[in-house]
DNA sequence: ATGACTGATGGTATCAGA
C-alpha cells in the first residue's frame, strides 16, 4: 500500500483517484440554484466532477448564474421553468450534444415541466432526470390521485425512452432524482414510507422494468449491503437523527456498467449551512 | 401540540417538496 508524501495531509482516497482517461459524473438536487450556486461550485472544484447532473434549479434559464459557473470553469446548459423543478447540466468538458423533454408517448399525458435533460459526449449519452414526486397516490375516492398518474405516466415514458436509447448499442447512463426509494434498507423506516409515492408498489414496479431492460444501480451494484442515504428531509432533526432515503440513482445500461470505476454519495454538502436537502451522487466512468 | 423546515411567489399566506 502506498503512503502519502511527508506533509501531505490531505489526499483523495485511492477509489477518488480519477485517471485522465476517466469521467467524473456526478447528480445533485440543489433545491434553487439561486440559493445554492456558491456551494455548488466549490463542491464541482473540490470534488474534482467533470459533469454534473442538477435538478430543482427552480429557476429560469435567463436567471440562471451562468456566469458564476463560467467562471470556475464550467460551462452551463438549462432547462427551466418558472418557480418549480428544472434542470440543468455544468460540465467542464466538451459535450456533442444537448437535447431537453422526454419523449411522449401516443397516449401519455401533456407534459409541461421541466424534468430531462440528456447530453452526447465522449461516444456515450448521459441523461439528468428529476422524476415527479407523485404525491399524494390516491384521491378523495380512492382512485389513483392525478400526480400520482403523472409520476407512473412519466416512468412509462422514461421506461419506453431508455430501451430506444439501448438500441445505439453505446454507453447510456440516467442520473437524477428519482423520488423512488429502492429497498427497504434504502430508508430508515420501511413503516414509513409504505403508502407513499416514493415507495409504493406500482412506483417499484416500474422502477424493476427499468432494471430488467438492463439498467443497474450502480451505487447498490459496487455497495452491497451499504446503509447510504441522499436525501433528508429539513423537518425534525432527520439530518442529525440520519433519518434518510436513497431516492438519487445512476442507472448505466451494460455498456456503460462496464466502465463504471467507483460510485460515492458525498453525504459532506447535506452538513454545510444553509444546504439542499439532497446530497450528491456520484460515478467515475472509464472513457473506453 | 392546529407545531416542528425551506424556497418561491405581484406573497403579509399558500404551494410544493418527500
Amino acid at each position: 500500500m502506498l503512503l502519502p508524501p511527508a506533509g501531505v495531509e490531505r489526499l483523495l482516497p485511492s477509489d477518488q483517484i480519477k485517471p485522465s482517461d476517466q469521467l467524473k459524473i456526478a447528480s445533485w438536487n440543489v433545491n434553487s440554484i439561486k440559493v445554492r450556486a456558491e456551494q455548488v461550485i466549490a463542491w464541482l472544484k473540490s470534488s474534482e466532477t467533470d459533469i454534473l447532473f442538477m435538478q430543482e434549479t427552480k429557476s429560469v434559464d435567463e436567471n440562471f448564474p451562468a456566469a458564476l459557473f463560467e467562471a470556475a470553469g464550467y460551462h452551463i446548459h438549462c432547462h427551466g421553468q418558472k418557480t418549480y423543478n428544472g434542470v440543468a447540466v455544468a460540465t467542464r468538458v466538451e459535450l456533442d450534444d444537448v437535447r431537453t423533454g422526454l419523449p411522449m408517448l401516443a397516449d401519455s399525458m401533456d407534459d409541461e415541466q421541466a424534468r430531462y435533460i440528456e447530453v452526447d459526449c465522449s461516444g456515450m449519452t448521459m441523461a439528468g432526470l428529476y422524476m415527479p414526486n407523485g404525491n399524494p397516490v390516491l384521491d378523495e375516492a380512492g382512485e389513483h390521485h392525478p400526480k400520482f398518474t403523472y409520476k407512473l405516466d412519466w416512468m412509462k415514458r422514461l421506461n419506453h425512452h431508455a430501451i430506444a436509447l439501448q438500441k445505439g448499442k453505446k454507453p447510456v447512463l440516467f442520473c437524477g432524482d428519482f423520488n423512488i426509494i429502492p429497498n427497504a434498507a434504502d430508508c430508515w423506516d420501511e413503516d414509513v414510507w409504505k403508502g407513499d409515492a416514493l415507495y409504493h408498489p406500482e412506483t417499484l414496479a416500474a422502477f424493476r422494468t427499468m432494471c430488467w431492460s438492463g439498467y443497474t444501480d450502480v451505487f447498490r451494484a459496487i455497495h452491497p449491503g451499504v446503509i447510504a442515504y441522499s436525501f433528508w428531509d429539513y423537518q425534525g432533526g432527520a439530518w442529525q437523527k440520519d433519518n434518510g432515503i436513497r431516492i438519487d440513482h445512476i442507472m448505466t445500461n451494460p455498456e456503460a456498467t462496464d466502465r463504471v470505476r467507483a460510485v460515492g454519495i458525498d453525504k459532506t454538502p447535506r452538513g454545510q449551512e444553509r444546504a439542499s436537502d439532497h446530497t450528491p451522487v456520484w460515478c467515475v466512468l472509464a472513457q473506453s
